[in-house]
DNA sequence: CTAGGTGCTAGACCGAGGTCTAGGTCAACC
DNA sequence: GGTTGACCTAGACCTCGGTCTAGCACCTAG
């Protein structure tokens, strides 16, 4: 648990996210809690932020929507006593996760045969005619 | 083979896709090769336009953007000739869609670590602070 | 004859998630 | 003292993928 500090450029590197959606997800209530601000105004990122906004980029890449990150961030915000709620939204998104793995695996399964097919069709020279 | 012919309202409902949708993707040039119309104007279907917009279902399920599906129409339109092209597009696609569930897998653990965490915080009556 | 069902076009509209611009503050360096 | 670079806000803008509306045509059943 470092407790360094990051301005705004340097978490846009870390993450990966450009610093105008670093913004965006704050103003969208991702952050759970304020963001600390320097004598200038300027943000001050801490460790745990840093690593908080790196798991909503996960979240954010199994399509989790903003607006349900934003939930947990206020329930984390708030914190003690609602556990089970966060329990029941990770769970949620969880389920929604693993059907769409299935879902991707069956689209999978048909770019796997059209591959195969075409690669079968190549090599013979032109033999049946994939789609 | 069956050369059965389907309404545009018929489509949708074995598609799952929007009569408006349908429209779209047409428009959107995702039908290799221009839809047939009855006298009357209407888009007239047949048993392989349905396949491959089950197909396309799938590839829009994977986040394949509509302008390559287009792109992959458009070569299954012209005939002969570009199955090469074809099988690269394909490749390509395959390419990212595993990077996308190596993606979503990170992530599955993220929730699944978070998950157990918080199942034992309750469990154990609120001991450590999982976030 | 009328109502209901299905279809047509053109084009407006929408939500999500970013991305960018204008105009400004501040600190550090040459 | 000027320039550069990092940051600030408010708000416009953009893309993508749909979704819906208005206004019309046609067919069929009651």
């Amino acid at each position: 648990m470092t407790d360094r500090e990051y301005g705004i450029g340097e978490v846009a590197r870390r993450t990966g996210l450009s610093v105008h959606t670093l913004r965006l997800y704050e103003r969208a209530g991702l952050l759970a809690g304020e963001v600390r601000r320097d004598s200038h105004g300027r943000r001050v990122y801490t460790a745990w932020d840093v690593e908080w906004l790196t798991n909503c980029v996960k979240f954010r890449a199994t399509g989790m929507p903003l607006t349900t990150i934003a939930e947990l961030a206020r329930l984390v915000g708030e914190g003690n006593g609602n556990e089970a709620k966060r329990l029941e939204l990770l769970r949620e998104h969880r389920q929604r996760v693993l059907d769409q793995l299935d879902r991707i695996h069956d689209c999978l399964e048909l770019i796997n045969n059209k591959v195969a097919s075409y690669e079968r069709h190549l090599a013979a020279g032109a033999t049946g005619n994939p789609w």
